[in-house]
DNA sequence: GAACCTTTTGTGAAAATCACCAAAAGGTTC
DNA sequence: GAACCTTTTGGTGATTTTCACAAAAGGTTC
C-alpha cells in the first residue's frame, strides 16, 4: 500500500484510456494525453469539467493549431521539449485555455508525448507535480509500442509513396486501394509540395518536421517522405477556394515556423501544378524538382516562385538549350550588341537584359543600373540600332530575352 | 549580189562578234547584241562612236540596272517583248541613253535577245528598219545555239545547287570545287531566298523571274531554282554593310517587280540567315522552309517578317508545341480565363492576347479592339484577377503569350 | 421591379514618356 | 593637343499614359 501512494502508477492498464482515468482519479483533475504531434492518444473521463481548449482537442483528436501556436509563442512548447519537469500554463482566454500543468513523456532523449492537467478548482501541489513525474515515467513505454506501431505503417507509407513519386504504380484502380489499405482517403486533388534543405536532413530535423507536419491543420497532408536535403509531402488541395494561395501560404508558414521554432534556416520550398490524376505524382514530383533546378541557377529572378506555374517562360529553358544546342545557332542581334560592348567597353546587352527583367519600366530599369532615364533612353536607341531590333515589337523582344537566359542557364 | 542587198546577213558567220559588226557596217552605227536579259553578247568595234550607256553595258558586260528600270517604265522593253518590230527609243539624259533603235530576237513565240542601233549622227530610215528586222532574224540560231548550251550548264547548276539544298554534299573542298568548276565564285557570306508564289510556277513565269534575277544589280546571285510554287536563290551577303537590310530591300524590289512588270502578285518573300560555311546551305533553307510555314499559320502577325532571325518566338512554336504535347501541360491561368470567357459570355483571353500583341500599349489595343481604355484596363484588372496573373512580370506576360500561340498553332 | 453585380464609359489629376537641346565628360585619331 | 565622336547627365515642355473615382449601362436573381 505504501509503494501504491509513493508511486501509484505502478499497476498494469490495457490501454491509454484506463490510464488517463487513473491518473485523472490520483490528481483530482481532467486529464489528456497526447504524442509528440499533439494528436489525442487518451484523455479521462471520471471529471466532467474541462474547458473550450480541451473539448476541441478531444472532437477533433488533436490539439487546434491555434493552441499550439499560441503555446509555442508564449514558450510552453519549447520548455516541455527541454526540461522533463512539469510547467504551468497560465489560462489564455483567447484560446480558450484554462489554467493547466503539463508534462512531457520522455524515452531517453526523445519525447514522446505530453500529459495535461486542467486546474479547473484547484492547484496542483508540489506533491502531486511529483505524482504527475511519476505518471509521465509509466506511461513510457505504452507509448513506445504505438510508437513502435505507428513506425511500421510509416514504413508502408514510405515504400508506397515511392513507388508513386517514382511512377513505379501506375494503375489507377492499385494506387486508390493502396491509399484505402493504408487508411488514407485519397484527396480528388493534390499537389506535390518540397522543402529543399541546405544540406540533408538530421534525424533531429526530420522530426521537428514531422512535428510541424503533423500539427498543421491547414492542409490535409495524404503522404511524406525525406530524400537526404529534400522534404517531399503529398498535399490535398480540395475543399479549398484558391488552392495555389494556400499552398504558397503554407509554404511561408512552413519556412517561418521551421525558423522560428527550430533555428532551420533557407528552407526553398517549390511546389507542383494541382492534379487529380494520382497517376501524375511523378509529373507533379519532377516539376519541383524542375522548379528547385531553375531556383537554382536563377536565384534571384525567381526569389518568388514557388510554383511550377510560376515559373513563366523559366520552365522552357532546359528545353530551349537544347534545342539551340542542336541547330548551334546564334542570336544575331545579340551578338552585335556584344561585340559593340567588347570593342566600346559598354554594357548594352546588360542595360538590355536589364530592361526586359523591368517590364520595359525605364524608371525602374534606370534605377536598378544606377543610371539617369535619359541615358538609359540613349542606349536603348543605341541598342535598337546596333542589334537591329524593334523595341516595339514583343515577338523580338522575347526571343531576346529568351535567348539571354538561355545563355545563362547555359553558363552556370 | 542582189540576195546580199536584199539581206546582207544571209552570209556565215563565226562568232556573234563578227555578225554585230557586219550589221554596224550595214546600218553605218555602232551596234550591241544582248540576251533576253540584258547580258552582253556581242557588240560591233566599228565604229568609235557610242554614249555612256553602251560605254556601262560593255565594261559590265550588262545593261545597267537603272537603264533597265527606265526603258521599263517608259515602256520600251515591254513592247519589245510583245512586237517583232524594231522600236525607237529618244535619248534619255539621265542615264546616259542616247537615240537609239531596237528590236527583238524573236525565236517562235520566245524572246532571245535584243539588237540595239545607236543613232548617233544619223537617224535609221525605213529601209534600214527592215535590214534590222532581217538582222535579227539571221542571229536566231545562233543565239538559241547559246542558248543550249546554257541551258546544259543550267542543268548542271541545278543538279548542284539542289545537291546543296538537300544536304547531300556535305565536304567543304567538294562544294567548292564545285562551284569553281561551274565559273561560280562562291562569295565568303552567303543567304538562301525563298520566294513562294500562289500556284506552281508557270514556265512563262520562269522566264520571267529569271529575266528579273539576271537583270538584277543589286545582289549577286549565285545559283537559283523553282521547285512547284518556290523560286529558291542562294545570293551573295558579301560586300554589304547592312545585308539583312539590303536582303529586305531586294525582295521587296523583286516583289514589286514581278508584279508591275508582269503582273504577278501574292508573292511571299522570306530569307535565311547570312551563313559563311556552305555545308549549312540546308539549315538556310530549312530556316526559310520554317519562315514560310509560320507565315502561313500566322499571315496577319508576321506580314512583315521576312527573315529568320526576325521571326522573334515564332521560330520556337513548332519545337514548343511538341514540348506542350508530350507532357500534356495546361496553362492555368488560361483554363481560368476560358472558363470564366464561357460562362460571362467575355472576351478576356482575346483581350488578353491583343494587349500582349501590341506590346502593353493600352492606347493601340484599345483601338484595335475597338473599346474604351478604361474599359481595357478594367478588363486587365479582372484578366489579373481570375487568371492569378501579375501582369507587370514578364516572365509570366511571356508564358501565355507563348501558349496563346501555341494553341493557336496547333489549331490551325 | 428592386437589389445586386459586372461591365463600360467619362472625367480629371498625377505620373511617366518622349523629343528636344545643351553641356560636360570620356575616348580616339591624327 | 586639336578635332572629332560617343556617351552621360541635366533640363524643359508637350504629349501620353496611368489611375482613381463616378456615373451609366447591362444582366441576373429573387
Amino acid at each position: 500500500m505504501d509503494s501504491l501512494i509513493n508511486d501509484p502508477f505502478k499497476v498494469a492498464f490495457d490501454s491509454l484510456e484506463e490510464f488517463a482515468d487513473v491518473i485523472s482519479e490520483v490528481l483530482q483533475c481532467p486529464v489528456t494525453i497526447e504524442d509528440v504531434n499533439h494528436r489525442l492518444l487518451a484523455y479521462s473521463t471520471h471529471d466532467e469539467r474541462t474547458d473550450p481548449a480541451r473539448i476541441s482537442t478531444i472532437i477533433g483528436r488533436r490539439v487546434p493549431e491555434k493552441v499550439i501556436n499560441q503555446l509555442w509563442k508564449e514558450g510552453t512548447i519549447p520548455e516541455l521539449l527541454r526540461t522533463q519537469q512539469p510547467i504551468r500554463v497560465k489560462n489564455i482566454d483567447e484560446i480558450g485555455l484554462g489554467n493547466r500543468v503539463a508534462i512531457s513523456i520522455w524515452k531517453q532523449d526523445v519525447v514522446l508525448g505530453f500529459i495535461w492537467a486542467l486546474e479547473i478548482d484547484k492547484t496542483l501541489s508540489e506533491k502531486e507535480f511529483i505524482l504527475l513525474k511519476k505518471a509521465a515515467d509509466a506511461v513510457k513505454n505504452k507509448l513506445l509500442q504505438l510508437q513502435t506501431r505507428k513506425n511500421n505503417k510509416e514504413e508502408r507509407f514510405q515504400e508506397f509513396f515511392w513507388k508513386l513519386l517514382t511512377g513505379h504504380m501506375n494503375i489507377k484502380e492499385e494506387i486508390i486501394e493502396h491509399f484505402h489499405s493504408l487508411q488514407i482517403t485519397p484527396s480528388p486533388t493534390f499537389a506535390i509540395l518540397v522543402f529543399k534543405f541546405q544540406g540533408n536532413i538530421t534525424n533531429q530535423e526530420e522530426q521537428q518536421i514531422s512535428y510541424l507536419l503533423k500539427t498543421n491543420q491547414r492542409l490535409k497532408i495524404m503522404l511524406y517522405t525525406i530524400d537526404c536535403d529534400q522534404l517531399i509531402v503529398l498535399v490535398s488541395a480540395m475543399n479549398i477556394e484558391n488552392p495555389i494561395q494556400e499552398l504558397s501560404h503554407f509554404v511561408e508558414a512552413f519556412r517561418w515556423k521551421l525558423k522560428d521554432r527550430f533555428g532551420i534556416q533557407e528552407i526553398t520550398p517549390v511546389f507542383s501544378s494541382i492534379y487529380e490524376d494520382y497517376q501524375k505524382i511523378r509529373k507533379a514530383y519532377n516539376e519541383t524538382l524542375t522548379v528547385l533546378s531553375i531556383k537554382e541557377k536563377f536565384p534571384q529572378e525567381t526569389k518568388h516562385i514557388y510554383h511550377y506555374q510560376k515559373l513563366g517562360m523559366f520552365q522552357l529553358l532546359h528545353f530551349l538549350l537544347e534545342k539551340r544546342r542542336e541547330e548551334d545557332y546564334v542570336n544575331q542581334s545579340l551578338h552585335f550588341l556584344r561585340v559593340y560592348d567588347q570593342k566600346h567597353n559598354s554594357n548594352l546587352v546588360e542595360t538590355l537584359e536589364a530592361y526586359l527583367n523591368n517590364d520595359n519600366n525605364i524608371n525602374d530599369t534606370a534605377k536598378e543600373l544606377n543610371i539617369h532615364a535619359n541615358t538609359l533612353n540613349y542606349r536603348l536607341k543605341r541598342i535598337a540600332e546596333i542589334g537591329d531590333i524593334n523595341l516595339k515589337d514583343p515577338n523580338q523582344k522575347m526571343m531576346l530575352f529568351l535567348d539571354l537566359k538561355i545563355e545563362k542557364f547555359q553558363s552556370r
